[in-house]
DNA sequence: AAGATAGTCGTTTTT
DNA sequence: CGACTATCTT
């Protein structure tokens, strides 16, 4: 029977972690131990052998992708549709629960998720209505302390002010925000999750309604989690569910973001019964690669202990170079990356990480001189261009005329004679009047509240909106969009722009009509409700309202064009749960990585190395790492040490690739061409002691003339790249090829 | 009210 | 360095 299918291929410890009978487990996951999978077959095997419904199913993950990826090995395993199944991340699941028990939870049926980059906007909003000096009150610090308490699960009046002004100071913004949200139907990220615990402890019988029906919750990533995401699932959990968590202290990369590693101890005391399973066998990476993953984390304290192991070979030693600035370090990188398709691999196979998004741009221009097509994860996401977010904001008015935080994007966009006079009338009406803007509009315009011709502007934005939204009640999701873009006037608004903005821009806006589209023939209103699920609600959500939220809770990974063969680049953080043939880590220099800011609070240099670690056991055959001398970073050039990390790793284990000090240097730092001695001496030495200049010009027999443009290694090894007037670049080993100087 | 220009500011990671 | 603001001009 098909059950053999999902133990084959296991090894011990994942055998034994797919079919525990326990009631609790805790499973220990090194990096690249086969963890997705274990969680993959352990539902399959739940559902096959102990014949309960996939329905009573609860599986949360760290991200959509993760999400998606399970449902789809879950589904190659049982030939079974997942729809039912509830898999997801804490706050889609958390939102599907608001979106079905909106009235209880104490919502507006049109509320809508109020994304980061929105919340700043509300947040600057409000410290200017409370009168605080930007300078003193960063609306960033704000924002912070509102998003680390509700990942605390702290709501403004459960915290003590007590003896601090400043804390008086930020729970009464947090209570203004708090107030704002409500007026506008907006619920933001860390409030999903606050509201659907709350909802739980405040209505018993719906709590006791989903206690009932799940009776497996397995949760991914599990040292991710934060004190409010814990509280939900050991509510939820109750005292008859069967849990599941798979986590890996030493990946423990989001403690910034409240995640708590502490929890992983905590299980084993709030869930008796439990087993605990390491899987610590790796089937990643080579074993030189583990031994240094290995060799970094042991520098940190209080790890739950665990070590990777492989039968795999030593594989090849990791390269670590010193490029004299970002410019070389990045030019070495591509250069590489050549060298490893001319070998006959993919490129899409070589992955660049890197501690910050800032890095990205250099590595890009390098790449793109060089003409290697290559893909960026995170960095700005499709749903994050401001071309898109405008369009959205229409989108999400239509939907929702007391979305604040839409008008106040696109109330003057394209620009119709609402400016910041007229806009502050309305602001200050609505505050009067405890309305939202919308509201605060149409009442300054039955009462004729402003000069004649700001009036009719603003009576022409609300006539537009109500306009947009009858004309498109009845359109499909795709018509609708193409339909808000062209008659917003947003089409023509960013045309106008200068450049080659004004294409890319509209190409997105029209992407964004497939991409409704494509969200259109996915989604079908029952889809969450009617048949898959016992409550039907009474009014199935609008396709408009589905894919608003997508936009705000999955902003995006399905990235388009996966065909074309391109380096992959993305940071550190970004890289967890992926795995890459080569591996490079840019800029491990002590102040980018580990980060400066990260060297003040306690454990976060530890959280670092972790990240690091994370880093390191990305990569399957080859590690390279490398950091820069210098760096030009905010405009100012600074000089860093190696990051402490490099002297962490055995060394040897490490391979340096120094450039010999006459060649390694840009042409613009050398000192003017050498002169005559110098240069008969290289050419009787010239096999022996490779001390060619880079602009050097020589002769070969078969390509004929070129200019060196590169170098490396030393004595039989050294090699030189030479771009030839007429073949191209080729590396050339110095002691087989007979290099003419001319 | 809109657009242009100058001057200031902060610089990590993201569901 | 570049994003964002404040200020100036039209």
């Amino acid at each position: 029977m098909a059950v053999s299918r999902l133990l084959n291929d296991l090894n011990d410890p994942q055998h034994q972690a797919v079919t525990s009978l326990s009631q609790h487990l805790l499973v220990l996951a090194g990096a690249g131990s086969g963890k997705t999978r274990v969680l993959a077959h352990r539902i399959a095997w739940l559902i096959e052998t102990t014949q309960i419904s996939p329905w009573s199913i609860i599986a949360v993950t760290f991200t959509n992708k993760t999400a998606r990826e399970m449902r789809g090995r879950i589904e190659t395993l049982l030939h079974l549709d997942t729809q039912s199944m509830w898999i997801g991340t804490f706050h889609s699941l958390s939102h599907r629960l608001l979106r079905r028990h909106w009235q209880e939870a104490g919502l507006s049926q049109q509320f809508q998720i109020l994304d980061n980059e929105d919340q700043l906007g509300f947040l600057k909003r409000i410290c200017k209505q409370l009168q605080l000096d930007e300078n003193l009150w960063p609306v960033r610090q704000f924002q912070n302390f509102i998003n680390n308490s509700k990942d605390a699960g702290l709501q403004p009046q459960d915290i003590d002010v007590q003896g601090s002004d400043q804390l008086a100071n930020q729970v009464q913004v947090y209570q203004a925000y708090q107030t704002a949200c409500e007026r506008g139907a907006l619920v933001d990220f860390g409030e999903l999750l606050l509201r659907s615990h709350k909802l739980w402890l405040q209505r018993p019988d719906i709590l006791q309604h989903y206690q009932n029906r799940f009776q497996h919750l397995l949760v991914d990533e599990f040292q991710d989690t934060n004190t409010i995401q814990y509280a939900w699932l050991r509510t939820l959990a109750g005292s008859s569910c069967s849990v599941t968590v798979v986590g890996d202290d030493d990946q423990s990369i989001y403690s910034w973001r409240g995640a708590r590693i502490e929890n992983i101890q905590q299980f084993s005391q709030d869930f008796k019964h439990g087993e605990i399973i390491r899987l610590e066998q790796n089937y990643r990476s080579t074993e030189t690669i583990l031994k240094a993953a290995n060799g970094l984390i042991k520098h940190n304290n209080g790890r739950l202990g665990k070590s990777l192991w492989t039968e795999d070979q030593s594989g090849e030693p990791i390269s670590i170079y010193a490029g004299f600035n970002e410019q070389d370090e990045a030019r070495f990188i591509v250069e590489q990356i050549h060298r490893w398709e001319s070998a006959g691999n993919l490129r899409s196979e070589a992955a660049i990480l890197y501690r910050s998004n800032a890095q990205s741009r250099v590595l890009e221009e390098a790449l793109i001189r060089s003409s290697k097509p290559y893909r960026i994860y995170g960095g700005q996401r499709f749903y994050d261009r401001l071309e898109i977010r405008n369009a959205l904001a229409y989108m999400r008015l239509v939907n929702n005329r007391y979305d604040d935080a839409a008008i106040e994007r696109i109330i003057n966009i394209p620009t119709r004679g609402i400016g910041v006079r007229t806009l502050d009338v309305i602001r200050q009406n609505a505050r009067t009047e405890g309305s939202s803007l919308w509201q605060a509009a149409q009442g300054i315009i039955i009462s004729s509240a402003l000069p004649a011709r700001a009036h009719n502007a603003l009576h022409g934005f609300l006539n537009l909106i109500e306009q947009m939204a009858t004309a498109t009640a009845q359109m499909q999701l795709d018509e609708l969009t193409d339909y808000i873009i062209r008659v917003s006037g947003l089409i023509k608004h960013h045309s106008k722009e200068k450049g080659e903005k004004a294409q890319t821009r509209i190409e997105n806006l029209n992407e964004l009509v497939s991409a409704a589209k494509t969200f259109a023939s996915t989604w079908s209103p029952a889809q969450l409700n009617r048949q898959l699920d016992e409550e039907a609600d009474e009014r199935p959500e609008t396709a408009l309202a589905a894919m608003l939220d997508q936009a705000a809770l999955d902003s995006g990974e399905q990235q388009a064009d996966e065909s074309e063969d391109s380096v992959q680049l993305m940071t550190l953080h970004s890289a967890k749960g992926l795995e890459f043939p080569l591996v490079f880590m840019a800029g491990l220099e002590e102040g980018l990585f580990p980060h400066q800011l990260s060297l003040v609070a306690d454990g976060r240099l530890e959280e670092e190395r972790r990240l690091c670690y994370v880093g390191i056991t990305r990569a399957m055959q080859k590690l390279i790492i490398t950091y820069a001398e210098a760096r030009r970073l905010h405009g100012q050039d600074t000089m860093n040490r190696p990051s402490r990390f490099i002297s962490e790793l055995p060394q040897e284990l490490i391979e340096e690739v120094r450039l010999k000090s006459s060649v390694r240097r840009p042409l613009s730092y050398r000192p003017a061409v050498s002169n005559p001695t110098d240069r008969r001496s290289q050419r009787t030495n010239l096999m022996e002691t490779p001390v060619l200049a880079l602009g050097q010009s020589v002769r070969h027999a078969m390509f004929g003339e070129g200019t060196v443009i590169d170098a490396e290694g030393s004595g039989p090894r050294a090699r030189v790249q030479v771009q030839f007037d007429s073949q191209g670049s080729k590396w050339l080993v110095l002691s087989h090829a007979k290099l003419e100087l001319i």
